[in-house]
DNA sequence: AAGAGGCCCTGATAGC
DNA sequence: TGCTATCAGGGCCTCT
């Protein structure tokens, strides 16, 4: 799935292209993602005004003039893609795996505006949507979930405090999104190469300043990640066709058996199965 | 309560 | 060419 940077940049185009917009008809063809889509979705969200899109960890959230609202997760392989109406040709799209014609299958919503159409795409059908009645029901969605990097309420205090007694090892707290949000599998492992800090260590044993690093490496990493366009592994575009590259600045993910890339060190990228995800680490510098 | 593991799905790729 | 096994940017649910 796209993590919070690749969310981060559909939202930041999808607010170019349907900020304003009124949705005028919308078409379910397939019900059966991760949820159900409730069966008042269509009635619910026609007629409505899009105010803004918006973003929580990996969410998108498309908030109408009323104050109600429609998040939208993307699960592995969810894609949204725009369309110009009466065009056969993608003008704008993301996906993961066609590039340049907007895929035929698994295409299980599409939203028409009056001269564009939304379209979502999910092979894999591991995403879904919750429709928001208001304000509060959008803060009580995201109520048990962590802060995101960002945050100033993601500290050195909280980590710290949060680790204590904790068994797991740390690269399952990065994916825990009761921990942190919106950290995925890639980041998870490119971080903690920064922080030299091995996946498979505990985390009631790191220290003070492995914590301070797991702050400044997160930040610094998902802020790359986003002013690069994203990571375009299985050819993730923006909504305007173009790639991100963040892929290119990768120094562990998929670089299993090849040589660390940190000055000086002699090690070997290994890649480790933990928790049924793959994390790629080097064996020499992450201790 | 925390942690481990299974599972929801389809598609691409590797190996035989 | 065609089969099977494995792997994918996620996270919920169940069991211990």
């Amino acid at each position: 799935m796209p993590e919070l940077p690749e969310v981060e940049i559909i939202k930041q185009s999808l607010n170019k292209k349907i900020k304003g917009k009124i949705i005028k008809k919308v078409l379910v063809k397939n019900r059966n993602l991760r949820f159900k889509i409730p069966y008042n979705f269509e009635q619910f969200i026609r007629k409505k005004k899009i105010k803004k899109v918006s973003r929580f960890s990996k969410y998108l959230i498309l908030i109408f003039e009323d104050n109600t609202g429609c998040m939208i997760h993307l699960g592995m392989t969810g894609t949204i893609h725009l369309l110009k109406k009466n065009k056969t040709k993608t003008i704008t799209n993301t996906s993961f795996y066609n590039t340049l014609f907007l895929p035929e299958k698994h295409n299980h919503i599409e939203i028409k505006f009056n001269k564009l159409k939304l379209i979502y795409n999910d092979p894999r059908r591991f995403g879904y949507i919750l429709l928001i009645k208001n304000n509060k029901d959008l803060k009580k969605k995201f109520s048990h979930f962590g802060p995101e990097p960002f945050f100033s309420s993601f500290n050195i205090n909280y980590i710290y405090k949060y680790f204590r007694n904790k068994k797991k090892n740390i690269k399952n707290f990065l994916l825990d999104q009761k921990f942190v949000s919106g950290i995925g599998n890639i980041y998870a492992s490119e971080i903690l190469f920064l922080c030299k800090i091995n996946p498979t260590k505990k985390a009631k044993k790191l220290s003070l300043n492995d914590c301070k690093k797991i702050i400044y490496y997160s930040r610094l990493v998902l802020k790359k990640a986003i002013e690069k366009g994203g990571s375009s592994i299985r050819d993730f575009k923006n909504l305007s066709g173009n790639l991100g590259s963040f892929q290119k600045d990768f120094n562990v993910y998929q670089r299993e058996n090849l040589n660390c890339l940190k000055y000086s060190c002699s090690g070997i990228i290994k890649k480790k199965i933990i928790s049924n995800r793959s994390s790629f680490f080097c064996n020499i510098c992450q201790k």
